[in-house]
RNA sequence: GGGGUGGUAGUUAAGCUGGUUAUAACGCCGGCCUGUCACGCCGGAGGCCGCGGGUUCGAGUCCCGUCCACCCCGCCA
């Protein structure tokens, strides 16, 4: 057995050597992350955990064999070397932390070999991603992703002593549990003992933990692990994990207090950055008239410009006609986007059009006249609303979007005042922009069936001067729900819920859910409301959006350390795979040829 | 389900309007080198040009199909 394992233990982080240490002996073991060899002297950077230090290997200080072993070594290689700190021979590197100590080696182990990489252990690397996900344990080698996951861990940590210090109880829920088919599609388990029936992965916890109020903890928390079966985006993986949050008698303002010093306690203590509280509110309909979208970026202004009523007398017959039929003309002023080129302008154009919307109308800023195809219809009242309501200079660029359909437009305009905040570099990316977005409406339309859907769940609680709306007209009924948004990211959501078993079948009833349906669906709930619930509310945030916000991560992928691809499977253990026969038999599964 | 971008040595890329032996860098292998730090120098190996079909005298290049990765729309109570 080797002495490094037996005797000497590793004693520093290779990263952490400093100058003050020289003269002390050092056992380090890690991974070569450079070898240059001069002949008589090999240079290796060594890297562990805590970043790389220069080992030096010459024959006045290591043994003839260690000294074979020495030339030997390529990238990747696991070794473990003993020797003398010191202050550097040669010129100290101001590039690493390390840079004015190397370790002198006297022992050296090699403890394995490695193949050659697939790509290199570096900061920047340039290997695709397809390559990066199939070799993620080698991936994960790599600092930047090597932080992500340090301050992932930090986070849920500080989120942990955060709930613990005010009171929270941390609850397991089940991983196999009852699909509800509401909502997005379930992953599927199916029930060996109970052939033909089978168990869902959970898509929230959100049953478990309203019934952990009505069993009296008051204040649950989780860090768990959430499924859902739907299409994929750089912030959506089929499991996430969430940060997930109920108490018991409270009101909206109660959990979003609890959720911003979470926020605050996060930022502080990972950022350095002192997030102002309280976290500013502004309502649902607020954000669709100022922003067009339901979780705006409020690190800029450029907010939406509403010209539906000058539209009606416009001389542009698009104008016109839609504000005349009852759309929504709006947009916005970009501050020195008459820059763009015609090939930019079109390009927004192309953007609008992604969400439906017909086109772009727009006009120039420049010389103190218009131009550009709106310049023609800019009359006076148009011409006031931009240069004195909005604003406009030489040098900005206006840009409309009209639809007969309001939330087209006010999608399309919202997206885009989105796309020119970061083109116009608007944003400045060391900044957070934080918002809570309250109020949504408990009901939206389904473009398919026609019917009322519930824009949260059907578990949220309207609020309570509309209640008699909920029969009369739902789709103008407000919820006590509310959004978290950082960045233009929403990352998390929660409501009051209904504690009122009357309540919650006005609610099924506006849905179309009948009493047996809704029986055979959450009959557990609605008993459970039936037997004391306190009122009750709370709110889930999107771990994996946060930590990437965090970390200035494009993509929650680079937050996750096993992601999956964009068709929902893992590179690099080939999931999902098929089983043999003998294993579906077992559970009374045949499949189907297509 | 729809739209877009990409797939060429181990890796990342170049390869024009189709035309000799498909380039380069890094990595890899061999040799030299005692102060480098992305060490350097000399030499070498390495390719089903994603896969299948088609057009053509001739296809990495053009056409059709298909698979994979990524981005977006739909979808995600």
């Amino acid at each position: 057995m080797s002495r490094f394992i037996t005797e000497w233990k590793k004693s520093h982080g290779a990263g952490e050597l400093r100058i003050e240490d020289a003269g002390q002996t050092a056992v380090l073991m890690g991974w070569v992350d450079a070898v240059r060899n001069h002949g008589g002297t090999i240079f290796i950077d060594l890297r562990d955990r805590f970043g790389v230090a220069q080992v030096v290997f010459d024959g006045a200080s290591l043994g003839e064999a260690d000294m074979e072993v020495a030339k030997g070594l390529r990238q990747e290689y696991v070794v473990a070397v003993r020797g003398t700190i010191q202050k550097r021979a040669g010129k100290p590197n101001p590039k690493l932390a390390t840079g004015e100590v190397e370790v002198v080696s006297t022992d050296l182990e090699l403890f394995n070999r490695s193949l050659p990489m697939p790509f290199q252990v570096a900061d920047e690397v340039d290997a695709k991603e397809e390559t990066r996900l199939k070799y993620r344990f080698l991936d994960l080698r790599r600092p930047p992703l090597r932080k992500a996951m340090i301050l992932r861990s930090e986070a849920a940590r500080l989120a942990r002593e955060y709930f613990a210090s005010q009171g929270f109880v941390e609850f397991d829920t089940p991983i196999l549990t009852k699909s509800t088919p509401e909502g997005a599609r379930d992953y599927l388990v199916p029930s060996r003992v109970n052939q033909g029936t089978f168990f869902a992965l959970p898509q929230s916890p959100q049953l478990f933990k309203q019934l952990l109020q009505v069993s009296g903890y008051e204040r649950y928390y989780q860090i768990c692990r959430c499924f859902r079966d739907e299409d994929l985006r750089a912030d959506r993986q089929p499991e996430f994990t969430q940060i997930d949050l109920e108490m018991s008698f409270v009101d909206p303002d109660d959990v979003m207090t609890t959720a911003d010093g979470m926020i605050a306690s996060m930022f502080a203590g990972l950022k350095n950055v002192e997030v102002p509280l309280p976290i500013p509110r502004i309502t649902y309909e607020q954000a669709m008239t100022r922003f067009g979208v339901d979780n705006p970026d409020v690190r800029f202004g450029m907010e939406l410009i509403d010209l539906t009523d000058l539209a009606k007398t416009s001389g542009f017959q698009v104008f016109k006609s839609v504000a005349g039929e009852g759309g929504l003309v709006t947009g916005m002023v970009a501050s020195g986007g008459a820059a763009f080129s015609r090939k930019e302008v079109d390009a927004l154009t192309e953007f609008v059009k992604t969400y439906g919307a017909g086109g772009l109308a727009w006009t120039k800023r420049a010389d103190g006249k218009f131009t550009g195809p709106l310049a023609k219809f800019v009359d006076e009242a148009l011409e006031k609303a931009l240069l004195h309501d909005a604003g406009m200079k030489d040098g900005d660029l206006a840009l409309f979007v009209a639809d007969r359909d309001a939330s087209v437009a006010r999608t399309a305009a919202g997206r885009l005042r989105g796309h020119l905040g970061n083109k116009l570099s608007l944003v400045n990316p060391d900044e957070f922009g934080f918002i809570w977005v309250t109020d949504f409406p408990m009901f939206e339309r389904d473009e398919e069936t026609g019917k009322l859907v519930a824009m949260h769940h059907p578990f949220t609680s309207p609020n309570s001067e509309d209640l008699d709306l909920l029969s009369t007209d739902p789709l103008k009924v407000k919820t006590r729900a509310y959004d978290i948004v950082i960045n233009g990211q929403e990352v998390g959501g929660g409501s009051i819920r209904i504690h009122d078993r009357k309540v919650q079948s006005q609610v099924f009833e506006a849905l179309g859910i009948g009493e047996e349906e809704a029986g055979r669906k959450f009959g557990f709930l609605l008993e459970a409301l039936s037997y004391g619930a306190p009122p009750h509310g709370g709110l889930a945030f999107g771990f994996d959006r946060l930590v990437a916000i965090l970390v200035g991560a494009d993509s929650i992928r680079d937050v996750i350390a096993f992601p999956k691809t964009t068709r929902a499977a893992c590179l690099m253990t080939e999931a999902p795979s098929q089983v043999d026969t003998e294993q579906l038999t077992e559970l009374g599964i045949g499949l189907i040829e297509k």
